[in-house]
Parts: C-alpha cells; sequence; structure tokens
DNA sequence: GATGATTTGTACGTATGTATA
DNA sequence: ATATACATACGTACAAATCAT
C-alpha cells in the first residue's frame, strides 16, 4: 500500500499500541503463545520494531483483559485459559446477559422492541443466505440493543465488556449454517419475551443461549 | 511548586502513577475538579513535579475507571457524575451483589459459611463499640467474600471492579453509628438466607442491603 | 554475598495531525 | 485560508530495584 508515496513520513497515528495489543491477543487465544509464556518488553520491541512505549501500552491493555499477568519482576505472563476457566467466562455472561433481559423486558421503549424485532427478522434471512460474516456482525448488534434497552450505563458497559473478553474464544464459531439457524431458533424466544414484556421468559431464554454458545465453543476445545 | 530544584533526584520506585491517579480520583468524586474540567498533561506534569509519562499513566487509569474520558485532540475531560449516574451505579451493584449471593448460597463451602458468619459477628462487635475504620474494612471483605464463594472467577472479578467503582462515592458512608447498626441489621438477613443456602432470600437480602446503600449515599447529594 | 542482567518507572525530545484564532 | 497552539504517539536514555549467577 504505502509503497511509492512521495511522502517518506509514515504517519504517526497509526495506534502501533492498539494493533500489537490484538494481534497478541489473537496469538493468545488461538494457542500460538502459550500459558506461561514471558511476553518482555525487550523481544517485543524488536519482534513490532517499535519502541517500549508502545509495547508498554498494549501490555497493559493486555493484563486489564485478563489475558495476561503481570508478575513483579519476572515480566507479563501469558495466562493460562483453561476449559474450566472459559467455562466459567460463559456462565458469568449468561447470568448478565439473563439480567438485561430482565431489565430490557421492563424497560424497552417501543421503538427498541421495533428495531429489535426488525433487526431479528433480517438475521434470519442471513441465516437462510448462509452469509455468516454479516450475521455475525448483526448478532453483536442484536444483543448489544438487549444490553442498550436496560438503559444503565453500569449494566451496559459490563455486559460489553464481558462480552468483549469471550468474544476471542467464540471467533467464528457461527460460521456454520447449522448454528445460525439455532442460534437464530433461540433468539426468536428471547425477542418473543421482550416484545411481550415478560421479564422471567426473557431471563431464562437469554440464559438458555448462553449455554447453547457454551456449548458449541467448548466442543470444539481439547 | 517545583520550580528551583537544582536537580530533582528521580525517587524512583515511588509509583508516581498510581498515587497521581488516586490523587485526581479523589479531587474527581469530591467534586473539587468540576465535570468538564481539562486534565491537561503539561499543567499536571507541573502541579505535580513529574514528567508526561506517569501523567499519562495516571490518565490511562481514570478513563479505565470512566472517571474521565478522552476526547481526540481535545485532551482528557473529567466526566460528569450526576445524581442519575449514581443510581444506575447502586442498581446495577445491587443486581450484582444479588446475583452474587443467589449462586454463593447454592456453592459456598461449610468452611466459607463458618467464615463469614464468624466476621459477621466480629462486626457486630465493632458496630457496638463504633470502631468505624475497622467496620469498614470488614465491610470491604465481608462482601469480597460473598463474592468469592460464587466459585467464578469472572463474577468475581466484574462485582469487585463495580464495587471498586462505586467505593469513591460510598466513602464515609459508614462513619455513623446509625448506619452502621442498620447495616448490621441487613447484614444479618444476608447471613442467615447463606447459611441456610436459601438462594432466592439472599438475593432478596443483597438487593435491599443496595437500595439501602443508596438513599444513604443519594441523601447526602446535592 | 557481590556482580551483572533484567524489569520497571520515569525524563525528555520529536514528529505529526487537529483545532482554533 | 493560514498560522499558531495544542494534543498525541512514539523514540531514546537513564536510574533504581530486584533477580540470578
Amino acid at each position: 500500500m504505502a509503497s511509492s508515496r512521495p511522502k517518506p513520513k509514515p504517519a504517526h497515528r497509526e495506534l502501533h499500541s492498539t494493533m500489537i495489543a490484538s494481534q497478541l491477543e489473537n496469538e493468545i487465544v488461538s494457542g500460538r503463545l502459550k500459558a506461561g509464556s514471558k511476553l518482555d518488553e525487550q523481544s517485543l520491541t524488536q519482534r513490532f520494531g517499535v519502541s517500549r512505549t508502545p509495547i508498554r501500552e498494549a501490555l497493559h491493555v493486555l493484563v486489564a483483559r485478563s489475558l495476561a499477568e503481570r508478575v513483579p519482576y519476572r515480566g507479563v505472563l501469558v495466562v493460562d485459559i483453561t476449559r474450566d476457566r472459559i467455562e466459567q467466562m460463559f456462565e458469568a455472561m449468561g447470568e448478565i446477559e439473563a439480567l438485561c433481559g430482565r431489565f430490557a423486558a421492563e424497560r424497552m421503549t417501543i421503538g427498541e422492541r421495533g428495531e429489535l424485532e426488525e433487526l431479528h427478522r433480517r438475521m434470519n434471512t442471513m441465516a437462510a443466505d448462509g452469509d455468516s460474516e454479516a450475521y455475525e456482525a448483526a448478532n453483536t448488534e442484536f444483543h448489544g440493543r438487549i444490553f442498550a434497552s436496560t438503559h444503565n450505563e453500569d449494566l451496559i458497559e459490563l455486559a460489553n465488556n464481558l462480552r468483549l473478553k469471550l468474544a476471542p474464544f467464540r471467533r467464528s464459531q457461527l460460521r456454520q449454517a447449522e448454528r445460525m439457524a439455532r442460534s437464530s431458533e433461540e433468539h426468536e424466544a428471547i425477542v418473543s419475551a421482550l416484545l411481550d414484556r415478560d421479564p422471567k421468559r426473557a431471563e431464562k431464554a437469554l440464559r438458555r443461549h448462553l449455554v447453547s454458545a457454551a456449548r458449541e465453543v467448548l466442543a470444539r476445545m481439547p
């Protein structure tokens, strides 16, 4: 891309730290960086060809996202993500989603309900067409909208953060038509409960939805 | 302040960034730094007599804790903490504590139950003695133990984070004997439900406890 | 137990993009 | 519209505390 441009000065606004953070995140989650590996600033500066400053920021992010931990005077180490840990994450996410569903059922505006229903309909089409990429993006929006409908900033933030934390493990999970169809069915129950303003049903439907997602992810694990 | 230093010996291991972060946190929460104030690195370096690096780190922390927000090319601004925002925080915390209580009631080990009961008894004494400092510390431990008894790392982390986020607003709230006594009464109901392994009662008792705490904090607000 | 390597926090300079006067 | 101030990200250098040999 940027090769024969007469401007040899690379735009500094490249957010190296962010890019490095997601790069490392990928490698940790994919297993290429094994648990216990030392992420020492020195090597990383050489590997990414940048100075320590952006590396430090990236490591801060990884630690904040619990993908690495800093041991005093030992360095930053890749955390050990066991099957049990993933189960716990999904369990927590299930309860948070259920909580959000309960609140949303009571507080959604008529506009929010209409928009969610429409999004759900569009997702049905995507599932039928097998457009997994669009479905994945829409799925994130679907859950985000439910969070938003709680009208509680802290719940929204908390739910989004946890979802983000889980994202790496869920990656490409919806790539299969079969899973998309099942997801869409489960969404049907969720939407139905929300439109009916039924907190209990919404809660249960979302909890089940997450159990289902967890099963899918865990099935692909060692 | 830091002007005529001939050779400002940088006393290193002092964790400047952390200290600066909590100092600023105090000022934001206490209202000495008003909403919208610009936290520009330049002025802060002079005020704290350090370079921009630790200031940067401190600002990252404040932004992460939602006490400030970074507006591109505008700087870091102190967020506006309205009464409504505090209500939302307590509402969210109430649901999270209730959730933890429900899980804990089912999963607490017999050892954990015994220790919680003992802590509760010690807290009764502290309340009777009016030892508010000890009570405050013990109270944090009390709730932390309930979180821990969920045996779900993510719930524990999430609950502790939210509690930390609320801490500034709750500060010194238990300083009054009256509030301590009421707190202890409410803890009684919580402990009772947990010892009986009654998830529903634990859930409700914790939710009520938070409503009570919120009322106390909000009563002192403009 | 002294020495050197490592980790970590900090100081300061610089380049570049954005906003504002 | 141009110039100036400013916010931001990165680079480099150093000091100090700890760990390992």
